[in-house]
Order: C-alpha cells, then structure tokens, then sequence
DNA sequence: CCAAAAGTGTTAAGCCTACACCCATGT
DNA sequence: ACATGGGTGTAGGCTTAACACTTTTGG
C-alpha cells in the first residue's frame, strides 16, 4: 500500500522530490423536486464498495483544469450544458486512507441544477438528501454531500443562486419552493414575494403568467444576468 | 512538459488508468498589526520565479494528511503552535500551467494567527497586503493570496474568528482594531463594544484591566472556548 | 358564489447608527 | 484639573415578522 517515488524526469525537479498522487473531482449535484432537496448518485459497479452509491466522479486528465473535468462529468452524467448549472468548487478531501487502492485527492465541486426533464442516465439517480444516513455513501461521500449541503443552504442566504434551482422561467411561488427544500421550512409567501422584488439583480419579469390550474396565475420572471456576483439576502 | 502515466503497481488499479500529480499546500498566512493586515511571504531562492516572492508551502507527504502538512508547513515557518491559530482549507488550484516545471494541484490553506513576538525566520516575512499589486506574486499566489483575504473579511462577519488574530489576553479596542485593519474601515467604538459583550461565545471576561498608558484602563477578556462554531455577526 | 393561490397593506417589535454623555486613569 | 481612551444611554430610522386584506383565476 505504500507509494513511493516515482520517475518521471522534469526540467527543474528532481524526480524523487515528490510523491505521486491521483487527482479526481468529486460532484455533488442538488436539485430541488419540491419538496424535497435530491442528490444525483451513481452505484458502484465494482470494488471496492461495490454496489453501494457514490456522488458521480472521476480522474482529472493530464492537461485538464479541475473545473473544466468537473464540468464534463456533470455534462456526461446529466445532460445538463454547463450554462444552464451553477458549478463552484466545495473542498479537497486528501486524507491518505480515503480510498482504500491508492493515495487519491479528490476535489469536490458542487453543482445547482434545475430538475432534469427525462433522460436520467441509467448509472445515475436521484436521491433525496434527507433520506441519506450519516454513512450511506461510499468513502468520504457522506461527508463531501453534508458539505455541500451546508454550502447551499448558506449560499442561499447571502446570494440570489436559488435562481440556479429554477427553469429558464419560474414563479415567486417556484423559487419559494427551493428555499423551503434547500432550508426545510415554511416560508410565508406575501413577505418572500416582497423580499424578492425588492432585491436588485435576483429576478426580472417577463411579462408573462403562467396559471398553476387552480388559484390566481403568477406572473413569471428570469433570473437576472448578474446573478453569480455577490447580492443580498433573501431571509 | 508532457507528463505520462507511470508505473506504479497498486491492487486493483490498472497503473495506465490515471495521470500523475504532485501535491502541495501553499499557506495564506495573515495577521494583524495594527493598523494592517499582514501576510507572510518567503522570497524564492531558486528558478522559477527566483527572487520573487510566493506564498509558504511545500509537498504533501505520501502518507501525510492535507491538513497535517498545512500545519507542519505554518509551524516551520512561524514557529506557532497549532492550538493557538485558526487554520482552515481555502481552495484547490489546479490550472495545468500554474507551474512551469510540472502538473502541480495546490491546496491552499488560510492561517489567521496573532502577531508572533519575535523569533521570525530569516526566509519569511511580513509584508502589508495592501502594498501588494495583483500580480506582484510568483505563480498564481496573487490569486491565492486575493481568495484568503477575502475568506478572512467575510468570514469575521458572521464568526468570532477575529479573535484568532488576538493574542491569549485581549481588549475590546484591540478586538476592534483587528476589524478595522482587515476590514479597512473605522468602527463606532461604542456600538461595537456593546456588539461584541451582546454576542454569545464570543469572548469571556478575565476580571483583570489593562493600561495602556492613558485613559482609563480597559477590561481584558479571551475568546470563548465554542469559538470556531458558527456564531453571530459583528458587523 | 366559493376555494385557492397571488399579491398588497399595515403595524408592532427588534436592530442599527449616530452621537451625547459619564467613568477611570496618567500626567 | 485636564486630556485620553473605556464604556453606557438614548432617540430616530430601517428592517423584519405576523397577519389582515384584496385580486384573479377555476370549478
């Protein structure tokens, strides 16, 4: 089990200067199907672990950047185009006994995307969050999803990302629904409504409504383009 | 510059499927000294980027945690004792050119300690952040360096980690001096005393006073003991 | 007309800000 | 006595939370 150094001959380095690792990325991808909040697991295929579920991942390439393997293992295992998802990265988890084969540091991003349609792969479904114990995924996994459920739910407070919850074009009574699957509470429609509209650059109104069969229809808005910067809160 | 998989033979894994990495950590270093924020810096004494300065770091060891070697690397250069510093996980940078000579991941770790009385290594230094341009750092520390700052100004907002910048025994002024220079603002004095006394696990009063020469003596305190939690705003 | 959901008004409580003011010490 | 920094009081403005109320649809 032990790794030692390797040769690999570079101008500049001698080659028994480091210890060779492998570097993966890890994805933690939410989505809100009121009213619960789901994470998209794979199941293993083979050992170790096998037959227990993982957050979807994999190696980064030699000349890859980390964010642009993140976005293709969302891409490959969504469909999902890296438009239309919010991706940022949550933390490396390098502890040398993580993964049972090898020294592997993996860093973990975290994926906002609006519920997928249809074609889920068949490796890969969605599970609700609330419904994970403590120590139901594979490795470190349990860990890396509470971190990056901790981190939604924060980041929902201090910026306009619900947005990233949502179709191209949603509802005050839509987006509310996030906040209450992300946060696991009640929250009262007339001062959220408010609070929305008063915050510059989180929605824009189209113009449009859009009737939910029963009640009055809502009007429908879009998240605004400056919505990934730093805006206010929404508590 | 090519780097190729190599031959490491590990149970279970085919030694072509991954490519190989090196692993260090950098450290964003930051303290208070009133009435700036300071980093600490080590001038490189070799190719690349010799003469510049970079941030403190080195490899991950083989068997060695992420977070151990973030803390071996703090106490070398600082001679800090790990209990007495905040030190957390800021970020992974990856780019397949952020160093010239090899595929090098980073993990960056950000230390907020007290201003150490003396025994500074001749190798590192202090310097004041804001005296630094954005590009005035080897590689991309300047990058690192802009990410810890801004985790540190956002993070003594809605946590009592300013204290880590204080020594054992603390005023409320030497307190607000550590928002003031991280923050790059003045505080009303008055409301933020009350602030601070008004937040829970925050800081605990000694009983003893401390004169600062003139005026009237101000009572010390130190950090509650649930400190790095999750506790209230000082804003 | 009635139920239901969207959206607006209103009011009281709490929080923040500015600044007046008192307290305790060194010179 | 007086200057200096520590610490408390207080009033006005702003934000929040609770809930009454009006609007607009489907049945």
């Amino acid at each position: 089990m032990l790794l030692h150094s390797v040769a690999v001959s570079i101008d500049g380095y001698n080659p028994n200067d480091y210890p060779p690792f492998a570097v993966t990325v890890d994805l933690v991808v939410l989505t809100v199907r009121p009213p619960n909040l789901k994470v998209l697991l794979t199941q293993r295929g083979e050992s170790p672990a096998k037959g227990s579920w993982a957050l979807p991942g994999g190696f980064v390439g030699s000349e890859q950047d980390l964010i642009d393997a993140a976005q293709s293992k969302l891409t490959d295992k969504t469909g999902i185009q890296v438009a239309e998802a919010h991706l940022e990265q949550l933390g490396t988890f390098g502890a040398p006994k993580r993964d049972p084969r090898m020294r592997i540091v993996s860093v973990a991003y975290l994926a906002l995307v609006a519920d997928p349609p249809e074609p889920e792969l068949d490796e890969a479904s969605w599970h609700r969050v609330d419904g994970l114990s403590d120590r139901s995924l594979a490795f470190d996994h349990s860990e890396i999803l509470a971190k990056g459920v901790e981190r939604a739910r924060s980041k929902l407070e201090y910026t306009t990302l619900a947005t990233s919850f949502c179709g191209a074009e949603f509802t005050v009574a839509e987006l509310r629904s996030v906040y209450e699957a992300v946060w696991g509470t009640e929250l009262d429609a007339a001062n959220f409504h408010r609070k929305v509209m008063a915050t510059d650059g989180f929605v824009e109104a189209t113009g449009r409504t859009e009737s939910a069969g029963r009640g009055r229809p809502a009007r429908t808005y879009v998240a605004s383009d400056a919505r990934d910067l730093h805006p206010p809160i929404v508590r």
